[in-house]
DNA sequence: TTCATTTAGTACCACTCGGTATTTTAATTT
DNA sequence: AAATTAAAATACCGAGTGGTACTAAATGAA
């Protein structure tokens, strides 16, 4: 999935690398808070001149929606792929859990979901932006309610709770993760919520 | 508990009135990000010049923590003189879910609660700042805690969980209704959502 | 009146921000 | 070789940031 369409056209060659760019870019919002980490600074730390970049994304705007494309396919796919399979209700439940609290090993600084983060600073992105958070987040509610719909005709989701309202709860489970692992909250403690939280749903 | 403590000495007698821009800037930093609201903006909508300010206040930093403590002493106190009372262990759940998902009223803009807005972003405030949140922080816990226990020995929470994670648990789901609500989550859903999460502690 | 004291506010500082006009450079086509 | 095309980067733009010299003004004390 290169990224760089094969277009040796004309005029001078291509040297920006794309998919560099977007994994400095993901890396960076991801770590830092997205409010606080500028253009200026994602060119510095991916050794690209900010015209360059205004080429490749149109602003900063083309910038976080790519990123956030990024993030979907190789963060958030995965967990939803998995929430499709037939895995047993409560341990694609676990496999959530594992998922959420999973400290995204390298660095010390803090972490969590970064679709997350960016949601709760909608009203401050782009429009772009803004549009790809709405349309993550409703497709997210939906694969949860699939999921949980799924889970009762199989007879492994039996507490009395509309789909939409238990997709709600989750994903507000979830969130809530991430934020406090975003905070610096133990991971252990994250957990232990989590398992608390998710157990009104056996 | 007026702050201008008397003190008619001798030169030119004060006319900033430090009480209004506290609550110019709590109100401010409470609908807007924080991230996203400079000094300027401050001096701008209370109508005091930048240098008073400063004078006043030194710096954001100390700015930002007179507005924390003023938060505590106008919102949080209430909350926790009710959770001090004798109110039954449900009751006060109940007060404290009403509490957290009522919007103040006034304007369109989100809400949620300031202090867990500040913690939130608690890294990238001054040091004052800092420091006063993380001791907010631990006096939340320590009241919910003590609250907890106390409802332990009326019998009123027979739930097998020790009454520091208790403790934890409650703070992790206000702050998660705290977030919805300022991401423009309808209340309703998230009294809904902070009923089902309590419910394990009954 | 004169002087010390305290506050008020204008006008500025260096710096960073998102974004761009402009020119240079490296390739292909004619 | 000359013309064309496209990407490179320097150097800039206006606006906004947190913070501060500096001067004017208002009071009580001498």
């Amino acid at each position: 999935m290169n990224s760089n369409t094969v277009k040796p056209v004309r005029g001078r060659p291509k040297t920006l690398d794309r998919d560099h760019v977007l994994d400095v870019a993901m890396d960076s919002y991801w770590k830092d808070n997205i409010g606080n980490l500028s253009l200026n600074e994602i060119c510095r730390r991916s050794g690209v001149s900010k015209p360059g970049l205004y080429r490749e994304f149109s602003n900063e705007d083309g910038l976080m929606k790519a990123v956030l494309i990024r993030y979907q396919e190789q963060v958030l796919e995965p967990v939803q792929q998995m929430l499709n399979s037939d895995v047993p209700f409560k341990e694609a439940l676990d496999n959530l859990i594992s998922f959420a609290t999973s400290v995204s090993c390298h660095d010390e600084s803090p972490n969590g979901c970064l679709f997350i983060k960016m949601r709760e600073s909608r009203v401050h992105l782009g429009k772009e932006t803004q549009a790809q958070i709405d349309f993550l987040e409703k497709q997210g509610l939906v694969f949860f309610k699939k999921w949980v719909e799924r889970s009762k005709t199989k007879g492994e989701f039996s507490v009395d709770m509309s789909s939409e309202f238990a997709a709600t709860y989750i994903d507000a489970q979830l969130s809530n993760a991430s934020t406090q692992l975003a905070r610096g909250v133990a991971p252990e403690t994250v957990k232990k919520i989590l398992l608390v939280a998710f157990s009104v749903l056996e």
